[in-house]
Parts: C-alpha cells; structure tokens; sequence
DNA sequence: GTGGTTTTCGCCTCGTGGTCGAAAACATGC
DNA sequence: GCATGTTTTCGACCACGAGGCGAAAACCAC
C-alpha cells in the first residue's frame, strides 16, 4: 500500500475515454479492476504520469497497453478531474482524454478489457461514469463544427455508412442529404471515385467518400463577429 | 529548497490568465518574481493545490491573494501544462484557467503585480506566455458562440462601448449595427431603458443596455447537424 | 434654424442548412 | 423485356443568421 506523496505533491494520472461506434451503437472501452479499492468494477484505462513525460505522451504510453495505438485516430485533452474525494486516499490527480477509434477497426483488447455502450454503462470506478459522459458530450459537439469524424469513421464509406456513424454519436436522425451537402461544401468529404455495390434489396450503388484529412480542424471560423470584409 | 515529491508524485499548481480590457487594450495580470528560479520575470497568479480543495477552488484562493475575487465576473479551466521541462526541476504540473475582469473594476493589487498589455508581454516566467496566449485565445472563440462579454463589460453600457471592448478583445474592427443586432436576436441583450448622455461633440444619446445573464451561456446549438424538426 | 456628430434602424444580399421530391441506378419477379 | 421496389443522389425551395450600407433619429454648437 502506497503512503500519500510528500506533503503538497499528489500522484497524477492521465484517463482515456476511448470511443468507438459498431452497428450504431457508441461504445467505451473500459477494464475491469481485479483489486482494491472498487475492485469489479469497471474503469477507463490510464495510469500514472511518469517522470519524463508529459500528460499526452503518458496516456499515449497507457493506451498502448490495452489497444494498438495505431487504431486510435484522434486524441484530445478533455480536462482535470481534481476533486478531493473522487477516490479513497491517497489523493489522485487526473488528466482526462478523449480518444476515437474508427468503426472499421477492432483492435485486440485484454481479456479484463471491453467495449461497453455509453447508454448502459456497468457500474464505473471514482468518477469515470462522469468522466465518459464528459467525452461523449465533447465528441457531439465537435462533431457539428469539425471534421472529428475522420476519427470514426473508415478510410472509405459511403454517405448513408457516414450517416448512420452520425446518428450514432450524436444520437438522434440525421438526414443523409444533408450531411453530405454540409460536409463537401466545407471541403471536408472528397469523393473516392468508387461506388458501393448495392445491397441485397437492390437501390443505386453508392459512391465511395473519405476524409480530405485525418487531423481535426475546425471548419467554420464559426458562428458570428468575424473581422470585417470576411462576409462568409 | 525543496525536494522532489515522492517517487510518482508531483507538485500541482494552478495558474490563472486573468484578462481586463481597459482603454482598448487587452491585458494580463502578472506578478513579478523576487526569487529564484527565474528572479524578475513576469508570472501568472497562482500557487500550490491544496490537499482539500479541486483545482477551481484552489485557483480562486489564490487569486483572492491578488485581487478581490468579486472582480472576477468568470471562471473557467483552459487545461493542463504538463511539460517535464516546463520549468527547472522539481517538476511541476499546472491546470491553467482564464479569468475575466470587467473594464469597469479596478482591483487594487499587490505592489509585485500589475497589469500588462497581450500584445507587449514582459519576458514571462515559465511557460507563462505561452499559456497567456491559450488564454486571449479562448477569450476570442467564445466571444463569437457564448455571452461571454457579461465578464468584459460593465453592468450597464451602451452598443458603442460594447463594440470597442469586443474590438479590442477580437482584434478587429466590428460592426456596431451587426454586434447589436446579433446580441439582441441571441436573446443575450436587453435594454435597460435608460439612455446616456451624449459626448461633448454632440450625438444622439446612446441607449443602455446589460446582459440578461451574467453565467456562461452557449447562445447556440452552433453550427450544424442539428436533430430534424429543429430547423433554426 | 443650420451644420456636424453619433446612434439606431430598416433594407438588401449572401451563405448555410433543413425539407422535400424527383431522377438515377440498381435488384427482383412476372 | 418490362413493371415494380429500393437506395442513392441531386436540385429546388425556404427560413434564418449575419455582414454591408444608407437613411432617419436625436443630440450639440454656433
């Protein structure tokens, strides 16, 4: 059993909310603890910041114990969770994340590892059911004002694919039409030249899409104030 | 001098960028160091995270050793600086927040501490500049989708004076017929009935307005993708 | 009153996005 | 082959938000 740190230090971790969407179901990918404290329960991975290190390199070095980190598309800081009580003592200082991982992908997980869906969460260890509910908020935000989908979605797809990995994650209809008019006209959507063959009930094959880039950007100078003689 | 924390452990600090536009000038408040490490330079208030209170806590005690805390009309986290090399060792972790002064206050200060134009800082300490640069330009995105200007601006103000102090904040120049009328449609805006006098050149007497609230509001379910029926 | 100044308001335009329906391009069954 | 159904794609329409501009309103000084 570890004491508390040298009065005024605090042991730091870093957290990682690591989203993913599979048949139109968002889902987090937590690890059950073996031991003490809130041992069965369920956790985000993470770990502690090492000496050489900063917060992002660390959760980096975290994850790449539970999933390859060449699946996770996109990583973002998401804040500190810092309330005194968040745990038994010792006290920890967290760091949290936000990570997205392709639907296309399935990455290989231990066995105490799994993806469970935002919407029926198990019971959570300290804070991380806020925490998750935290990163969902942050992903359906940004997916109207960014390009964040990239992280989502695979390299190719077709609009009605996109459409559905939307809906998913904002977690209500969205229309296919416009999704795909609100993407290309923000020259985020580029068109691949190929089509979908069609499913079984026939319809017209669908054209294949990607993201013109894989790093988040924020499309739209957005909403209103801008400097003048820059009329959208 | 102090010693390095228990193995794994790290001094947490919380800094604050705490921002006033006075006379069309958007500026920091920074306090000059006496001692080592970096002697003279320029740093943000802040200090030492408790062992019983959350880094927002944390972050306003030490501010009310600079200013009266009832001068700070807003509050928020810009996020974790986490660089091992960020500072001379011991290593040290900070949660940066942003804090925002209206033009009208004038907190009396310490003798150390003053304020200082964004655009002409002092050498900082640290990574203190680089952190007060996140902080304008936080202050510039939400300006555009939030009320934040309840923090910048007096209680009551008239269009004119609310434009230069966007103005000022954004860079550039903004239109007083686009800023009102945006403002007043968000809702964000209400007249006060009362009207000011006009300048010694004459003019018509400008209108007072306040902000109908004074907490962080998204004043949109900005940009796009919204769930069908709710055309805006 | 006349001219100058500042604020306020209405009108115009453009871009964005929600909605709808038609057309395109496929499959299947008769 | 042709009619029918299905899915995708595209264009048309509309509402609204916001930038630009100019006129009107309301003051001052002379």
């Amino acid at each position: 059993m570890e004491t508390g740190g040298e009065q005024g230090t605090y042991a730091h971790d870093v957290l990682a909310v690591v989203l993913r969407i599979t048949g139109s179901v968002p889902s987090v990918l937590l690890w059950q603890r073996a031991r003490e404290p809130h041992a069965g329960r369920w956790a985000l991975p993470g770990g502690r910041l090492g000496p050489d290190e900063d917060v992002e390199a660390s959760v980096r070095r975290h994850l790449a114990e539970k999933v390859d980190l060449a699946e996770v598309a996109h990583v973002e800081q998401l804040g500190v969770f810092s309330d005194p009580h968040r745990g038994p003592p010792p006290r920890r200082v967290a760091t949290a994340f936000l990570g997205l991982v392709p639907s296309d992908a399935d990455p290989a997980v231990p066995h105490d590892t799994a993806w469970h869906p935002v919407d029926a969460l198990p019971e959570t260890a300290f804070d991380h059911g806020a925490i998750t509910r935290d990163g969902v908020d942050r992903l359906r935000a940004k997916l109207s004002y960014t390009n964040i989908g990239f992280a989502l979605a695979p390299d190719a797809f077709t609009v009605s694919e996109l459409r559905d990995l939307y809906a998913a994650a904002l977690g209500h209809r969205v229309s296919a039409t416009n999704l795909h008019r609100v993407l290309t006209r923000r020259g985020v959507l580029v068109p691949t030249g190929e089509t979908a063959p069609p499913g079984p009930s026939g319809g017209r094959p669908a054209a294949m899409y990607r993201f013109s880039e894989h790093e988040l950007r924020v499309t739209d100078p957005f909403a209103a104030l801008r400097p003048p003689g820059h009329a959208v």
